[in-house]
DNA sequence: ACAGGGCCTGGAACTGTTTCCACACCCTAA
DNA sequence: TTAGGGTGTGGAAACAGTTCCAGGCCCTGT
């Protein structure tokens, strides 16, 4: 293990190879019109000197950096849900040689956008090619991000307070769909009194409430959400509501919770009631958690395939750095219900 | 929001001052060496053109990226506690002006340094000014990652294999200060038979199986260990420990788990047992993860301040990058044992 | 024999900053 | 009056790559 050289340049590789710094570029950018002879001097010149090229000299004049920057916005901190996403975005970048830089913004969603501290990344010009926004989005970040002429993607299921004409890139899952499938399944279950609980003025709980309501509609029966006073987590939304349930009458038999977190107040709050899962109330959650199959029995859940959205952000950002004058699109991806312990036939 | 002239380089500045770009660069400097109103002119011309400095033209020239990268190496996903530590080490690194990469690495412990498969960003040369380990880290990357030449910080608590001659800088926590001040705990609740639930052939675990042996000793106790056959997870190696657990004679009135999963684990295979924490047994964890809160009783834990641990990362590494010739340093963050519900006064 | 085209190759010009040297100017002290 | 120091400024050179044009070589067709 020698000592590299501090700093070799191409100028230096040339020398060493007998050939003229255009080659070595065209070497390095593989090009196919060198030789076959040239382009083997070459490659062992460079393994002989130790030369790994300079990345900022080749961005500059590249006018691209191969980096893209995922923001994670209002986040107290890295939530599993957005790591897993920060993940995908990682590990498809890595593939296509891109550079993925993490940082974290929090702002006020009432703050006039111009006046946003943007995070370091994107003060300066060129450091990154485009922007992954993840955590709570409001109008005024996509304004601002705008203004500066960054191209981004949007994880779409936390954007709050935009209108119908987004114009811009997102992807997401379809938070209806997901609580619809479950819903399904529990009337097929035969259960008939079926509660959601969730905060539903957060908009992405109140699509999921949309989809149990659809679901339940379709079954004619009556929808009913549940919601908790002054909860100081979600966990302890789900432990709050439960005596509210159990109080319905009829009683409810199963309980559609907004996620999983909920789910599990639920079920922890539904033990110390001497109420078991399933025997005496089936439950389902939302996103498909670590922890949910940590439970007792094992919570049947919708899975959101966090991976995949960072991957497709990524993808759509990158189809967005290639042709800049495309039209937004929106791609929503799939959820799936896990079928696993906590749901009865009754 | 009028649209940003595509991109306007300090000439176009210079002209628009009416000054030479040397000035130009040193206001963006903040260089002391302008006067107050030529200064002022510059800035004005700045907002005018709505100019933001090439970064990659900048960075040429300075030979720093101001950029750092964060390196999980052997993790199928970004857990918990090491996001955490990214956060840590993105909110040191932001207030500083300086960038944080997220790169992700596989590689087997027994491969040549050599053969290790990079990941991009460490292929390109003055892309990243320094790196910051975390994951499994074997002495192969470690000699990889010094045969390039790049300065680093490693996560000290999941080395594994190197001898203690370790020739580089570390950040970490005590492992062993965690379970002995949590089982000097136990011991001072008038617990007698302790027993220590986790795969001391971890070289973390064994450290915390060795701050629960010197409590013991000190209290003239016997130290015992249990192992767990063919654990699929953390979790389950908690829940298959538990049988052996009630087995033994005196039956032990208290464990110390190696970490959280594992006190879960314990957890809920006692209830299934019927027995009750802290009623029938108490249960200390270590990790303090978001989950401890959850179980019922909440979990009395180690602390580990993992945002602490990525700061002090960045920090060090910060100063290895100002000072390449200081001597190796490591540096042992404190843990705190948290009182929570699972312990029961004997 | 020679024109013409394809394939390789060399290197000047270029990118957008920082650095540094030269120089102008003003003020003060001899 | 002049030397000398400090302050502020302009712009050439440098940085380490890529791009592109010109030109050499070889082969083919006439």
């Amino acid at each position: 293990m020698e000592a590299v050289p501090k700093k070799t340049t191409i100028r230096e590789v040339a020398k060493a190879a007998a050939v003229g710094i255009g080659t070595i570029s065209r070497v390095l950018n593989s090009s196919t019109q060198v030789s076959r002879e040239t382009r083997a001097r070459v490659l062992g010149a460079i393994r002989r000197l130790g030369f790994r090229p300079n990345a900022q000299a080749r961005r500059m004049l590249k006018r691209r950096s191969e980096m893209v920057c995922f923001l994670l916005s209002n986040r107290d901190f890295l939530h599993p849900f957005h790591a897993r996403i920060l993940q995908g975005v990682e590990s498809y970048a890595s593939g296509l040689k891109q550079h993925v830089l993490f940082a974290a913004l929090h702002y006020s969603p009432r703050i006039p956008p111009d006046r946003i501290d943007l995070p370091p990344v994107l003060q300066e010009h060129g450091l990154i090619d485009g922007l992954i926004l993840a955590g709570t989005i409001y109008p005024n970040l996509l304004h601002r991000i705008e203004s500066i002429h960054m191209p981004f993607v949007a994880f779409s299921n936390n954007v709050v307070g935009m209108g119908d004409e987004q114009q811009f890139d997102q992807v997401g899952f379809d938070d209806s769909i997901g609580t619809l499938q479950a819903t399904r399944h529990l009337i097929g279950k035969g259960h008939r009194q079926i509660v959601f609980a969730g905060d539903i003025s957060y908009p992405w709980f109140h699509r999921r409430f949309e989809g149990y309501r659809q679901a339940m509609r379709e079954s004619k029966l009556k929808p009913v959400s549940i919601m908790a006073r002054n909860p100081q987590s979600f966990v302890d939304f789900g432990q709050k509501s439960v005596a509210r349930i159990l109080s319905r009458r009829p009683r409810p038999t199963a309980v559609v919770a907004g996620n999983d977190e909920i789910a599990y107040g639920l079920w922890r709050s539904l033990q110390q009631h001497a109420m078991r899962v399933p025997g005496d109330i089936s439950l389902v959650g939302f996103d498909d958690r670590e922890e949910a199959l940590l439970m007792d029995p094992p919570l049947s859940t919708v899975r959101v395939h966090k991976e995949e959205i960072g991957e497709t952000c990524m993808k759509m950002l990158l189809e967005r750095l290639h042709h800049p004058r495309m039209t937004f699109s929106q791609r929503i991806l799939p959820t799936e219900f896990v079928i696993r312990g906590t749901v009865r036939q009754l």
